[in-house]
DNA sequence: CGTGTAAGGAATTCTGACACG
DNA sequence: CGTGTAAGGAATTCTGACACG
C-alpha cells in the first residue's frame, strides 16, 4: 500500500509535469544556451511558455533529446541529421516509459534486500516474476501468485 | 550499439546532473516556493548553490522528496513526521535506480514492437529474460542466450 | 548554416522582516 | 511551529543585432 504510493509517485512525475529552465538544461547537457535557442528557432527542439511573457521551459524529454543531438554531433553528424537521428529515438523513451508503467507493479525494500514485482510471468501464468537484489546484484525468480 | 547509446544516456542523466530551479520544483509538485524555502531552512530538504551567490538548485531526487512530503502532509501527518516518512523512502529510489542500471541491458524498438532485454534469467541461466510489447501490453518470454 | 557575444530590458529568485495562529 | 506576503536588490533569461565563417 505504502509502496504503491512510491511507484505511483515515480510513475507520475518524471516525464509529465517537470519543466526545466534553459540554464538547467544547459548545465545538465553541456550545450550552450545560445545553441538551445538557435535549435529551438529552427524547430529542432521545442519549449513551452508556462505563462504569458515568461521564460522558456523545456520538458525532461526535450532535455534527453538535446543530449542525444549533442552526442550525434560529437559523432560527426551535421546538425540536421543529428536531429533526425535523435527524433527516431523518441520511440525508445516512450517504450521505456510504457514498460515501466505497465510492469512495475510493486517495489519493496527492507534493510538488506530490495524486491521488484514485475507481475505475471507469461510463460507460466501461475507465477509472478520477481527481481531481488542480493549482494551479487539483481536476480530473477518466480513466486506463486498470491492474488 | 546504437541502442546502448540510448540506455547509457537514460542511465546517465536522470538523477545525477539535473538540477531544477525553485519555480520548476514548485510548479511540478504544487508546493509553494515559500514552503520550499522554509523546509530547506529547517534542513528537511537540501539545495545546492551552483556558483557563488547564485540561486538555489534542487536535484531531481529532492523534488521527489518534496512530492512525498506533500502527500504525507495531505494524509494528516505533521511536517516533522512527514519528513521522516519521506526520508525512509529514499532507499526506494536507490533500489529502483540500481535495478535499472543493473538489468536494463538493451532496448530495441521497431515499427510495431518493443523489446527490453533484462539479461540472464537466473532460474535457467541458459536463457535471457526478455520483455516484449504487444497489442495487449508487455509480456515476458525466455530466449536462448546468444553470448 | 551554426554559433557566440554585448546590450538593455523583462521575468525570476533572493533575503530579512513582519503577520497570523 | 508553519506558512504567506510586500519590498528592494541580485541573478537569470529575453530578444534582436551583429560578427565570423
Amino acid at each position: 500500500m505504502l509502496t504503491n504510493k512510491m511507484t505511483n509517485l515515480i510513475k507520475k512525475i518524471p516525464i509529465d509535469g517537470v519543466t526545466l529552465g534553459i540554464g538547467d538544461v544547459s548545465r545538465a547537457t553541456g550545450v550552450a544556451q545560445s545553441k538551445l535557442r538557435y535549435w529551438e528557432s529552427k524547430g529542432y527542439i521545442q519549449s513551452r511558455t508556462v505563462t504569458d511573457n515568461s521564460n522558456r521551459k523545456f520538458t525532461y524529454k526535450t532535455m534527453l533529446q538535446v543530449q542525444l543531438i549533442k552526442s550525434y554531433l560529437a559523432d560527426g553528424y551535421t546538425l540536421t541529421s543529428a536531429v533526425k537521428q535523435a527524433r527516431q529515438r523518441d520511440v525508445y523513451l516512450d517504450a521505456l516509459r510504457s514498460f515501466f508503467e505497465d510492469r512495475f507493479i510493486n517495489l519493496e525494500v527492507t534493510d538488506h534486500t530490495a524486491m521488484v514485482d514485475l507481475g505475471q510471468f507469461d510463460p507460466d501464468p501461475t507465477k509472478h516474476l520477481v527481481a531481488k537484489r542480493e549482494a551479487t546484484g539483481w536476480h530473477f525468480q518466480l513466486v506463486d501468485a498470491e492474488n
